[in-house]
RNA sequence: GUGAGCUUAGCUCAGUUGGUUAGAGUGCCAGGUUGUGGCCCUGGAGGUCGUGGGUUCGAUUCCCAUAGCUCACCCCA
């Protein structure tokens, strides 16, 4: 069998690595600003950990974890989700004993086992944050806040964001009552899966998008409708602090979420043109999650964006990233002397934070040039046996073709500080 | 889990109505007389035509199976 990468993963290749490095760095300066801290959690995570995390209704953990028992003998699973292993992290490194709220956020890996299409792969990247210890309306104005800062940043305009409130234990009761009541009559003509949601998530049904069941979602009860009132007033608060800081919003009160977690504030911030996986981020509020966990009563909230679609999302809206910045020095050397003497010059040089090299090819100086031209070097210099001898080497300014004669003893000194100089121009 | 399309060189693709050594462009390597890139020219390396089986004198081509890729459903980032 030809050994290649397996279904659903891929390659982070050196000539798309920019865009993603630069992704991560505006997201990771944007949270440092909102005084978000990063945390790194494992890979795995003991399986019961998104059993009770993610909630065992859910698709992720009844037919996509990668889960496995290690030579222990333990099940453990490779996170699905970020969430839960950050929410683990608190409750097992005592955090809530920290000036509170706890303010996070992390860029890593997630794995789910299903079937790869545009999008969505087994493996996909992540950028989240949580911020826990925090119960009002203000921090999940904060944590969206953030994404629109970002989006904003990137240069995405079409992105729109979309709010919903799912209520909390104490109107959900009630509400999920009243929604069964509306069900029940109608279930012999739901699809198959609506059934199936009837008893376990009956909340899940006014998100199916069977046709047929859609005719009777539409006028279905909605838990926005029947909030009780802190509920109430905590979406008011969000929507006025929204408003307050200029951020444009819809109310869909169909968003649920799949994650079994959410509590009153959900949101997503989709794409236009994005098509069936057009949700580039999801999250919402967790109160109930710490202390399922075996923490304690503590509020949550966080969001998850989906790295892969922000980087389709850029393409669609024909956002491009500008390569980094080319290398600076090549130089060309013909004879052993001259090899010596520019591996020594472009050790001296990196050091002082120039991009220089060098053949370790053995190749004609014809063939070094092109390598620096290929490479797209600004500057090569040229050293044979003569220019040793006379002390000077060959300055070749790329791009205009013009060549002059540099001391050999100076020239590191000045290319030092023409770097620099130019580095400082730039910034 | 279900359905559709695709699979020939590193990449993008031709092609063979079944018939000797399977092609182009691009990329890579080397040359185009003394020690200089970009344009141009020449040459070279690189493919068990996804894999396994069947039909046939003969299969990369036809048939079946299988894997992978892509897209869609479900669901989600």
């Amino acid at each position: 069998m030809k050994i290649q990468a397996p279904k659903g993963t891929r390659d982070i290749l050196p000539s798309e690595i920019h865009r993603w490095q630069y992704v991560s760095n505006v997201f990771a300066g944007l949270c440092d600003c909102f005084g978000y801290k990063e945390i790194r959690i494992p890979v795995f995570e003991h399986t019961e950990l998104f059993q009770r995390g993610v909630g065992d209704t859910t698709d992720i953990v009844q037919k996509e974890m990668y889960t496995f028992d290690d030579k222990g003998g333990r099940s453990v699973t490779l996170r699905p989700e970020g969430t839960a292993g950050v929410v683990r992290s608190y409750i097992e490194n005592g955090m809530y004993s920290l000036p509170q709220p706890i303010k996070l956020y992390y860029d890593i890996t997630a794995y789910r086992y299903e079937n790869v299409q545009k999008g969505r792969y087994r493996e996909f990247h992540q950028f989240g944050v949580e911020a826990l210890g925090a119960a009002g309306p203000e921090i999940d104005v904060e944590i969206i806040s953030i994404l629109y800062m970002f989006f904003e940043k990137l240069g995405l305009k079409q992105t729109g964001l979309n709010i919903n409130s799912i209520g909390c234990p104490a109107c959900r009761k009630p509400y999920l009552e009243k929604l069964k009541e509306y069900f029940r009559p109608l279930l012999n003509t739901l699809c198959a899966d609506c059934n199936n949601r009837f008893e376990k998530n009956p909340l899940r049904i006014i998100d199916c998008k069977n046709e047929g069941c859609k005719r009777f979602i539409e006028g279905a009860p909605l838990q926005l409708d029947n909030l009780c009132d802190e509920c109430r007033i905590h979406f008011a608060g969000l929507k006025a602090g929204l408003e307050n800081l200029g951020i444009n919003y819809k109310i869909d009160s169909k968003i649920v979420r799949g994650l079994d977690y959410y509590t009153r504030t959900v949101f997503e911030f989709v794409s236009e043109k994005g098509g069936s996986q057009g949700t580039i981020c999801g999250g919402g509020r967790y109160d109930g999650l710490v202390e399922m966990c075996g923490g304690p009563s503590v509020p949550g909230i966080g969001f998850a964006l989906g790295v892969e679609r922000l980087l389709m999302e850029l393409d669609i809206q024909g956002v491009t990233i500008e390569e980094p910045q080319a290398p600076d020095i090549y130089i060309a050397t013909l004879g052993q002397k001259a090899v010596d003497l520019a591996m020594d010059m472009v050790y001296k040089l990196r050091g002082c934070g120039v991009k220089a090299e060098t053949d370790l090819m053995g190749r004609s100086l014809k063939a070094q040039m092109k390598y620096a031209d290929k490479k797209r070097f600004s500057y090569t210099i040229v050293i044979g046996d003569d220019e040793i001898e006379a002390g000077k080497g060959v300055l070749k300014d790329m791009r205009t073709g013009d060549q002059k004669d540099v001391s050999l003893d100076s020239v590191v000194d000045r290319l030092k500080n023409q770097v620099k100089e130019r580095d400082a121009a730039a910034r």
